[in-house]
DNA sequence: GTAAAATATGTTTTT
DNA sequence: CATATTTTAC
């Protein structure tokens, strides 16, 4: 302990960058702004502390999303080859610890991590069993609502007293009478089918390493904890962090009060900003120099910043030039706004040079994506779309993951209720619920009851037909090795028939389509078993589980335009950064009423800024398809915000959005046509169906369908859904 | 009782 | 448009 830093660990930094790298003993508080070099600060950290004597495996950095947690873990490997710091984030760190320590507080080994659908799902059976209606009550607001009860430290006892908020409707229950309502019962489904969410992750976690006993050698366990983004800590994550370090109090908490963007989460700015409240002898240092952003995007982030309220007054200095102003773009409709950004990008590659990968596009919900994916496809220009479309959420890759789920836990009643009937085999809603019945009051797993079932049979007809069947398939289950997974799944796979009941159930097209699926994730779990030999079932399942987004499972990096919301562009920067669908009701989001959202609202357009390096686009549309239909939309408050000389051109909103034939200086009299209405007669083109003819228009406004005929028959289409383009005659 | 077919309906943000 | 729920047919 205590050797020298060598020299070049503090090589071209600045001086609170130096004092944050070098800082030896004791809590230490990193308030660092948008692009002071945080990322390099806090691996150069890890770094020296090795350096001064600290093993790796007793320094734990806990990052906000996989994906960081993966990339520091290969800059500290770079820095300090063949090291293994333990580099993850709290849900995954927690179920680590649960893992290996949760037997000594009662916790089953084989646990089950379930996501919120899952959630959902059982909370949408108790409200039936209950005599709601769904519509009332919905099942997403009882889940949300049991969430931020647990995060407040209730208990489902506790939670009773606290549930008395008035009806929303008259006749309706109140969500929160429901919630306390129900909250035992779920707590219980869960228990006994071993399943802990992401709260209860956390919880469990903390409350094994607050035990007197159990935890003691957690408490010891790491000699340094480092939080990054740690205002986006929750109640249970700080509390966890704290007794991670509580033994010796070395706990580096590093974040930016201005980039808290997860309070609907539970997020709670005042674990950071009373730090030093809690930690009286912690140091402090603040990174307020910018080497990231050109001064003019800097000038346009604080500018924006600068308008909250509740806001610690601090600066962040540009160390860059000034550069070019960001420049704000404006379509008539969202198509148009899609096309002058899809445009420019097309410029900046071919003209500029940049680099595809240096180009992202951000929004602020994942349904504004379409119009960017279509411009940008037209002209032929790679991109990807970061998160949207969760691979794990489809459904072919539920249904196979919940076979693997059941072989690790038997007792999953959300993978049992999945693997029951598909592909169907005579067991319907009644014969399930009397099997979750028999279940429950026997005491035994799901497989265990099936066997018996098939053995000495109670359900009647084809339900207990099927029982023998699925009793065969669950035998072989439970007999199969869990290595390789890949090999596993693949024999599953053909042992259930799963590919044929796609297609029987889906068509030879749409079938086709989810057995592609299928081998991905044949593929994702080959790659599980190559990068992890000794991993099992457990440990890909748990994987799958905390990582959402397929992408991020370790996939292809290829030179493409990243398309992604404000959210999962944090941490990230480009070259080039397009902030799209600047609009009211979008961003500000329309949910978002009160000051203190609207707040967060802007500190989300803040980080979205404060991402881009050279560029910055800042675009907004007249009019955009909501719900199907085109609504008109007006700009931004946030831009109306915009001081007019900071932006190139020096026009500010409200003059784009009057002067906005000048804006647009393009032709596009092909999209303009598109969103009129459509008449009897008029030749159209769809996209599969290819080029018809419409007959007649049926209804008027939000509910008008058209019927056309193509070549291949008539069909009936609704205006909402189907994109029907005019084509003229001529080109018929 | 189950399975196929028709219809309803939904969009913040995510570990 | 894709899934979830309800209706209908067997």
């Amino acid at each position: 302990m205590d050797r020298p830093l060598p020299p070049a660990l503090l090589d071209g930094l600045n001086d609170a960058q130096r004092a944050a790298v070098s800082h030896q003993h004791g809590p230490l508080l990193i308030v660092a702004g948008a692009g002071s070099g945080k990322t390099r600060v806090i691996t150069r950290r890890i770094a020296a502390l090795v350096a001064r004597g600290v093993a790796p495996h007793r320094l734990l950095a806990i990052t906000f999303t996989n994906k960081a947690a993966r990339e520091m873990a290969a800059r500290v490997e770079q820095l300090l080859p063949g090291s293994h710091a333990w580099v993850s984030t709290f849900h995954a760190a927690a179920a680590k610890l649960l893992r290996l320590g949760g037997e000594a507080i009662g916790l089953s080994r084989d646990f089950t991590i379930c996501d919120r659908d899952d959630l959902v799902a059982i909370v949408r059976r108790l409200l039936k069993a209950h005599g709601h209606d769904p519509k009332e009550v919905r099942p997403e607001g009882v889940v949300e609502q049991i969430s931020l009860w647990k995060n407040h430290g209730l208990s489902p006892e506790s939670a009773k007293q606290e549930a008395h908020e008035p009806a929303w409707r008259p006749g309706a229950a109140a969500l929160g009478t429901v919630a306390s309502e129900l909250w035992p019962e779920l707590a219980t489904t869960m228990r006994e089918g071993r399943l802990l969410d992401f709260d209860d992750l956390l919880l469990e976690a903390r409350r094994l390493v607050a035990d007197p006993i159990a935890g003691a050698p957690w408490r010891s366990r790491f000699e340094h904890v480092l939080v990054d983004e740690y205002q986006d800590t929750n109640k249970v994550q700080s509390e966890l962090a704290d007794l991670l370090a509580s033994g010796h109090g070395n706990l580096a908490a590093c974040g930016d009060p201005d980039q808290s963007i997860y309070a609907w989460r539970g997020a709670d700015l005042s674990n950071i900003l009373e730090f030093t409240r809690r930690y009286p002898t912690a140091t402090m240092v603040r990174l307020e120099q910018n080497y990231r952003s050109k001064g003019a995007i800097l000038a346009v982030a604080s500018a924006v910043i600068e308008k909250n309220v509740h806001r610690v007054e601090r600066g962040l200095v540009p160390v860059l030039d000034y550069g070019e102003r960001p420049r704000l773009l404006f379509g008539w409709t969202d198509n148009d706004e899609a096309e002058l950004v899809a445009r420019e990008i097309f410029r900046l590659i071919a003209d500029h040079g940049v680099r595809s990968r240096e180009i992202a596009v951000l929004y602020r919900t994942n349904a504004l994506s379409r119009p960017f994916e279509a411009a940008l496809r037209a002209r032929g220009i790679a991109y990807r779309v970061v998160g949207a479309l969760e691979f794990y959420a489809r459904k072919e890759v539920k249904d196979l993951l919940a076979w693997l789920r059941l072989k690790a836990n038997p007792r999953d009643p959300e993978a049992f209720l999945r693997v029951v009937n598909t592909p169907p085999r005579g067991i319907g809603e009644v014969a399930q619920g009397q099997l979750l019945q028999a279940a429950r009051e026997a005491g035994v797993d799901y497989c265990t009851l099936v066997e018996d079932e098939a053995r000495r049979p109670r359900l009647k007809g084809v339900a207990g037909k099927g029982a023998v069947a699925l009793a065969a398939w669950l035998r072989w289950l439970r007999s199969a090795p869990d290595r390789p997974v890949a090999a596993l799944l693949q024999e599953l796979i053909s042992v259930v028939g799963y590919e044929s009941h796609l297609t029987e159930a889906y068509g030879e097209i749409d079938g086709g389509e989810r057995i592609d699926n299928v081998r991905e994730l044949i593929a994702d779990a080959n790659d599980f078993d190559v990068t992890n030999p000794e991993g099992g079932l457990a440990r890909f399942l748990e994987e799958r589980a905390l990582v959402q987004d397929a992408d991020d499972a370790g996939a292809e990096r290829t030179d493409a335009v990243s398309l992604m919301t404000l959210h999962a562009a944090k941490g990230l920067e480009f070259a080039a950064v397009f902030l799209a669908g600047l609009e009211e009701t979008r961003l500000p989001h329309r949910r978002a009423d009160s000051p203190l959202e609207i707040e967060e609202e802007r500190r989300l357009f803040y980080v979205g800024i404060t991402r881009a390096r050279e560029r910055l686009y800042l675009s907004h549309a007249g009019q955009r398809f909501v719900f199907g239909r085109s609504e008109p939309a007006t700009p931004s408050r946030f831009l109306h915000d915009l001081p007019p000389h900071l932006i190139d051109g020096g026009v500010a909103a409200d003059e784009t959005f009057d002067a906005a034939p000048r804006a647009v200086q393009v032709v596009l009299d092909d999209e303009v046509a598109e969103s009129e209405g459509f008449v009897a007669g008029e030749r159209v083109e769809h996209e599969k169906f290819g080029v018809g003819k419409i007959l007649d228009v049926v209804g008027r406004g939000r509910s008008s369908r058209v019927r056309v005929v193509f070549r291949s028959g008539e069909k009936l289409l609704d205006l909402n859904y189907a994109r029907l383009k005019k084509v003229r005659s001529h080109e018929f």
